[in-house]
DNA sequence: ATGATAATGATAATGATTATCAATATTATA
DNA sequence: TATAATATTGATAATCATTATCATTATCAT
């Protein structure tokens, strides 16, 4: 895969961020950057780091995608104080994907959690 | 809860249903049976029907929100083929609950799972 | 250089959901 | 029971996130 330059400008930003943004904010820290960049630019190059598997993405129950620099399996925290997603490293559940192909006879390719609830005020674990 | 005419056919709709409708899906299906409903009150009602806990709310990874008849909290199966949504059968995993707590120091009031994966043609359970 | 090809970014389009608001239905009260 | 007060409806506009379009611009290969 060929990374253009905005590519590599949102990719780096993705990188040093707390590792969940939102396209909207990827666009708003680029232009205070002074970057020419367009939204439309930001999901394209946002879709194809995704497929190529240089990031991760989830899906916020309200705010959309959240596009993540942690390639891991792993789950997610959502803060309904604060709105953001944090990541949980637990080890994934394997085991619940042989009960669930077991109860239905398909193939699971993976499953996702998110734990919803509230963080500490204190501790601001990204 | 004070329920509406309107709020009591969605309501049953869904019932009969195999417990898994859209707000599209409803509007569609009570224009089938000759009722006059607009989309605005098809979302008013399940919003307030979801929210007294009439009904249940999970968020389809394409369609947006789907409404479940199964209140029990329980998980989801999205097979990629029928890009249908179907109720996993398995017991809540509390203890999830309670290792993310112990880890976050926050409180977890739930979470989610979601199965992805591939369902066989033959069976095709709700 | 120069032409071919690919990527950009402004903007329109889309799809799901919510807001607005005049018309209608329901409820409470005289 | 009439009627005033209040709540709900439904058509439609607005919104929000995301994708599509497409003329312009940048990059690449000759």
């Amino acid at each position: 895969m060929k990374i253009t330059k905005q590519g590599q400008q949102i990719y780096d930003l993705i990188l040093s961020s707390d590792g969940h943004m939102t396209a909207e904010e990827i666009l708003i820290e680029l232009k205070h950057q002074n970057l020419k960049i367009g939204i439309a630019t930001i999901y394209r190059n946002l879709n194809a780091l995704f497929t190529a598997g240089y990031i991760n993405r989830v899906r916020h129950p309200e705010l959309g995608y959240i596009y993540d620099k942690n390639k891991s399996d792993h789950y997610h925290f959502y803060d309904k104080k604060t709105k953001k997603i944090y990541d949980i490293d637990i080890e994934y559940q394997e085991k619940l994907d042989r009960i669930v192909e077991k109860i239905t006879g398909g193939k699971v390719e993976s499953h996702s959690i998110i734990f919803e609830g509230i963080l500490n005020d204190k501790k601001n674990n990204d």
